[in-house]
DNA sequence: GTTTATGGTTAACACTCTGTCAAGAGTTAC
DNA sequence: GTAACTCTTGACAGAGTGTTAACCATAAAC
């Protein structure tokens, strides 16, 4: 999932930054709605979160030329602004979603994905790392188109590693995932899992776990194609 | 990075530094304001975790006088006060930001990492020097887009290098930033890390370490172009 | 040029963390 | 109730990391 954000408040920005790379999303960050509109125009983006104030050009006018620049990159609008009519007049102006500061990150984040599934159709519940393809919607796993079986904790721990590809997880992370932070059991459990999980990704033919251990720190699901990007 | 906690909550300050240091955060704690102010000037933190309600002394009191002795270590401000007139306050007063707890170990660590970078003069999460590349947000390091494994203390070597680009470090601040006051190796470490990081850095086709020696004083990292701006 | 102090490099060791297995407890399906 | 499956723990082997010591190279001082 990858997200620009043309906010000029850096407080907001960092912060809203901050909200999502927690949740495993790229995001890019610029506080000019010019630079905005160019970066949002090379490159593509799963979603555009737009502050409608910024110091050198309104926010309306950045998703207006975007919009006539054949960008449908989806728009969620942010603003301080509570007047419904201005709200109806950014989703007029082709924006998919309207949210007022401040947000709650919970929110937020469910937005974003609503927004991002809607515009990708069905199809973008299921992340895909090389041959290995998680549907969130159907809980299901493959290898190389290949059904998986696994059993429900192997795959809450496939899921969030694949929600937050590239991220590095630490076994408490996964225990605060999995487990509702009582009765957790031993950090180990962690280790036992990847350790099955390992062993069913590379049980077929075309299979690589891609699941990486970062010494000291924990688990990350690196995807082999990776593209940087600053 | 070297961090002073100032909370007289036992039970807070032991939960922020089992956060910080699972982050590999070298953490000094006292509950008293008299003695963060002291020890806030004699040392050099990275930042300063500021509670509101102290036993001796007013939070603010305690950020007024550090700001009035001159010391410009970042402070930030933890509180249980909820009200925005007081987060204005504490912002007023020359604090860089401000947590309401409880708060998440994730959005602490953010916190503290973006307002050390962006106190050291660093907007971007991605520190470049040259074909070297430092990602404080995930921890990794590419030298002309190549990946480098780079264990825990190496990482450490590096990040501290990169946030006081250009600026001569010496063994004991290394030993101060990396380690706690206590079990502190020698100074000879350092040598160690910076060859092995040495090596590591020009085992890149591209690769070069930037890594000077300032004979007698310690190391620096020398941008190439130090013109530019990423 | 010799001496002395400092830095560079490597090897060895202790230590920590991870991978794997197996056994047992707990659950679910029939 | 039984059998199959799943979850969890503990044990141990193996790999990765941190630190020291030793030795060599280099820069400064005389």
């Amino acid at each position: 999932m990858r997200v620009l954000v043309v906010e000029d408040d850096r407080m907001t920005s960092q912060l809203i930054e901050t909200m999502l790379k927690g949740e495993g999303m790229v995001v890019d960050s610029t506080p000019l709605g010019e630079d905005g509109l160019e970066i949002g125009k090379i490159y593509d983006y799963d979603i555009i979160l737009l502050d409608l104030m910024l110091p050198d050009m309104d926010g309306y006018e950045v998703l207006r030329r975007l919009r006539s620049s054949k960008v449908e990159t989806p728009v969620l609008i942010l603003s301080g602004l509570t007047e419904p009519d201005k709200k109806i007049k950014g989703l007029g102006f082709g924006a998919d979603d309207y949210l007022t500061k401040p947000f709650d990150k919970g929110e937020l984040v469910a937005r974003i994905q609503a927004i991002v599934r809607r515009s990708k159709g069905h199809a973008q519940s299921i992340i895909n790392t090389g041959h290995l393809a998680v549907n969130l919607d159907t809980r299901t796993v493959t290898v190389a188109g290949e059904p998986l079986h696994l059993t429900a904790k192997e795959y809450g721990i496939i899921e969030l590693l694949s929600l937050r590809k590239g991220q590095t997880l630490t076994k408490e992370q996964f225990l605060n995932h999995l487990y509702g932070g009582i009765d957790e059991p031993e950090l180990k459990i962690i280790d036992v899992f990847i350790c099955k999980l390992r062993k069913k990704l590379n049980s077929s033919p075309a299979g690589d776990s891609y699941i990486e251990t970062v010494w000291g720190r924990g688990y990350v699901l690196r995807d082999p194609d990776s593209a940087k990007v600053a």
